[in-house]
DNA sequence: CCGAGCATCAACCTTTCGGCCGATAGGCCC
DNA sequence: GGGCCTATCGGCCGAAAGGTTGATGCTCGG
């Protein structure tokens, strides 16, 4: 429902594209460029040069990979973006949809966001329909955001976190106490609130959730 | 073994490009048509369909992702052209270098694999050298290659990665049991097992060292 | 100021896990 | 046939993990 209500040929919707694969940059602007209401006006490889080229080509949508190199991920560009230019909208673009940081994206000012084995057709009418100011989620990627939002009403703390990852690495109890120069048992202190709030009753079934909930890795 | 003793500008590489993200063989495509010394004579977004082609088109080489959709990976890929064709190289493009089918894949016959971060100067290269008959692998890939070829000494049977399959998904020794209908000893001897071949001591470890050599997930 | 949440720790108890000792049975290769 | 590997099972035992309760100090926001 791209509501052609007012189509403007002679006015391409103007497009920035940030990723960091060539292949995948290279392969965004073919794609588009088949588009004729949508034009290419700027490539970016990283986050940091993003801002500046949305104010030297002022786009209609920026549209960033999620995981950049170093330097800033998708996040980053979208609070950047979005900041200075909230008239700008930002479309994410994933290899995975079990990302948690696609919430924070979203949360960030994201339009939304397409899975990289979109088709054409879909990352187009993504593209129109962001610069018209509509948000972009299909059903099984909403029930995702609104399941991670589910945890959310109770993140897991940062230290918890910490716990977690070690536990992911596959360290002790006693392992964690010790590279965090903490007791054992505020180790099992964290563990025991991270079972509560991840819904789980072993560590690892508290790593399989997180993983799935995209808290780790 | 084309022995390349004299270069042909006027025979260039040809190509058959596999993937089944859209975007990914425009790129592909664009960046590869930017070499004078390589055509691209087919595209295929699945496995199924690749014989065909290769057997219409001749290409030289065989650019294919690791993971494609239903109908078949990289690794059957490698399979189906090598043993037709065994003057056609595969090249495998992947987007992790964690994976256990890539030493799959080399053991079937493919010339080695890039990373689709990989600079378009890199993936010429590797077309270049694969379509000379050598093997690409970077010294860091080749090292992962050899770690799990040192696992693959002593490869977990099916039995035990069933177990280890549902240890990742955070169950008890108790549910894997009755998820297997095996009883819970018989579990706790193929976690043993499995502990001596991954060389760890703990079920979370386990997880994390099969993870990290792409036997899990 | 006080409650809420977080990080830290301790003691106690139950369950699970992991290590080690076995055993039986089937398949495969030399 | 005799190893070798795998899959299956049992029991025993110490260690680790998990559950519960309770405590302290900190920060932050109403």
């Amino acid at each position: 429902m791209t509501t052609p209500t007012a189509n403007h040929p002679q006015e391409p919707i103007r497009v920035v594209i940030v990723d960091d694969h060539p292949v995948v940059r290279s392969g965004m602007h073919t794609l588009l460029a088949a588009s004729p209401c949508i034009e290419v006006v700027g490539e970016s490889s990283n986050g940091d040069e993003v801002l500046t080229m949305v104010e030297n080509t002022s786009p209609d949508v920026v549209l960033t990979d999620l995981r950049l190199g170093p330097g800033g991920d998708g996040v980053d560009v979208t609070k950047a973006v979005r900041g200075a230019h909230p008239d700008v909208a930002v479309l994410i673009i994933t290899t995975f949809d079990h990302d948690a940081d696609i919430v924070r994206a979203v949360e960030a000012g994201a339009a939304g966001y397409l899975l990289k084995d979109a088709l054409p057709d879909e990352i187009v009418a993504a593209i129109r329909a962001a610069a018209q100011g509509e948000t972009v989620l299909s059903a099984e990627q909403s029930q995702r955001v609104i399941d991670t939002l589910r945890v959310g009403g109770r993140p897991p703390s940062e230290r918890e976190l910490d716990v977690l990852r070690l536990v992911a690495d596959g360290r002790s109890n006693d392992e964690i106490a010790k590279a965090l120069f903490i007791s054992r048992a505020t180790v099992k202190t964290h563990l025991g609130h991270l079972f509560d709030k991840l819904d789980v009753d072993s560590r690892t079934g508290a790593v399989a959730t997180a993983r799935r909930l995209g808290l780790i890795d």
